[in-house]
DNA sequence: AATCATTTTAAACACTTGTTTAATACAATC
DNA sequence: GATTGTATTAAACAAGTGTTTAAAATGATT
């Protein structure tokens, strides 16, 4: 394969074309053709251009990590120089705003979100570059904010408490949609949503670090 | 089809054996002859006792659900007579083993997040029989913790931000079982866990319930 | 024991799957 | 402009899909 491969393209439009079925439907109920329909291109391009139907998956996860991560950096969320209590409003701003974004990145954390839930071979690629970074800032606030005395497992389940809250709109979508429409309805209510986690968590959070240590 | 279906050792076979398969695989990613085979009926079977194979997905989904809610019955936590604080304790840690159930209910909880995540034809069935009465449940419970004057809005958010907490590990547990496999390693762990996300909601509660209406 | 409805079975159906092939079209280099 | 390496195409492949069929097995009723 030549290096113009990068610019290609049919390369391109195969890889982001099966960003959004693989999205839709997972890898297994994925098919070929269905990518290949929607992006115009010859059946056999698949196995032209990549080896295989997992190579492609792997790439276009790999492509939507990449490209989730540009587009929402993490860099305001990371100034040390600011309050932890504004550092943790930011991170779940743009936590949940990379969850609910529908205009370009809805298809980037589908695919993200649904590898976890049903790990293939390419897991290992999304703990390493999309995970572990979000992990390490977010309890690089938490511990801050719950202070020098908790306990390790305390501050792990307070990261779970907080990424949970923003994740079941992920994950729940289909349901909060159906009873709660309102609170994903448009951009301020999801701005709306983000406060509300924020207080809800900061609230918990000043409540434990009062209290004791495990 | 005779009324003795119902005891019928066969279709038992196959509505067990799919409710396992399906929460495997997911639904198009089943294969008819992977359950066949595990349940060691024909093949021909499935279109015998149901009428295809999305029916059949549909009469497991709602056996799944009738037994998810058969063995953790919500009944402790609906009693009015406690107070509001150990019924929202009961709720989650009721809520939490059910989720992380792997003994006999692993299946039917992953089953029904996934059809969550993914809604078929079947999803008003969820809805109906596995989603409203949880909701209305701590509803009820939200309600009386956040006051009287507690705004429409925040009573949802403060329901999901409860529901998330618990469902982050089910939905993320590959990652939760590779970066803090400790939180969920035995029954002792996962009550602990209960207990932190009781401990941090009853946090939050009380201090959004001083605080004001939206 | 014979009859009958029900259940189970192996085989086949038509269709879709990922992948391969071999022929064609294209575009740059000499 | 012929040559050569790359890109695209239609067609075929073998394997797997849900479903149907028609024959065989089963078990209860007469």
């Amino acid at each position: 394969m030549s290096s113009k491969a990068l610019t290609d393209s049919t390369v391109q439009r195969l890889l982001h074309t099966a960003i959004e079925v693989f999205a839709e439907r997972g890898f297994r109920a994925t098919t070929v053709r269905e990518i290949c329909a929607r992006a115009n291109v010859n059946v056999a391009s698949v196995n032209y251009y990549f080896r295989s139907k997992e190579a492609l998956y792997s790439q276009a996860l790999g492509l939507a990590i990449r490209e989730a991560n540009e587009r929402y950096p993490i860099a305001q969320a990371q100034d040390k120089a600011l309050p932890s209590e504004q550092r943790l409003v930011l991170f779940i701003d743009n936590f949940l705003h990379k969850l609910l974004d529908d205009s370009h990145l809805g298809y980037h954390s589908k695919l993200i979100t649904r590898e976890i839930a049903e790990p293939t071979n390419a897991f290992d690629e999304i703990i390493a570059s999309a995970i572990i970074p979000q992990f390490a800032l977010l309890e690089d606030i938490v511990r801050q904010l719950l202070g020098p005395d908790a306990g390790h497992n305390t501050v792990k389940r307070c990261l779970l408490s907080i990424l949970g809250q923003c994740l079941v709109f992920k994950h729940s979508r289909s349901v909060v949609a159906r009873l709660h429409p309102e609170l994903i309805a448009d951009e301020s209510a999801i701005k709306q949503t983000a406060e509300h986690i924020a207080k809800f968590s900061l609230s918990a959070l000043s409540q434990l670090s009062e209290i004791r240590r495990d």
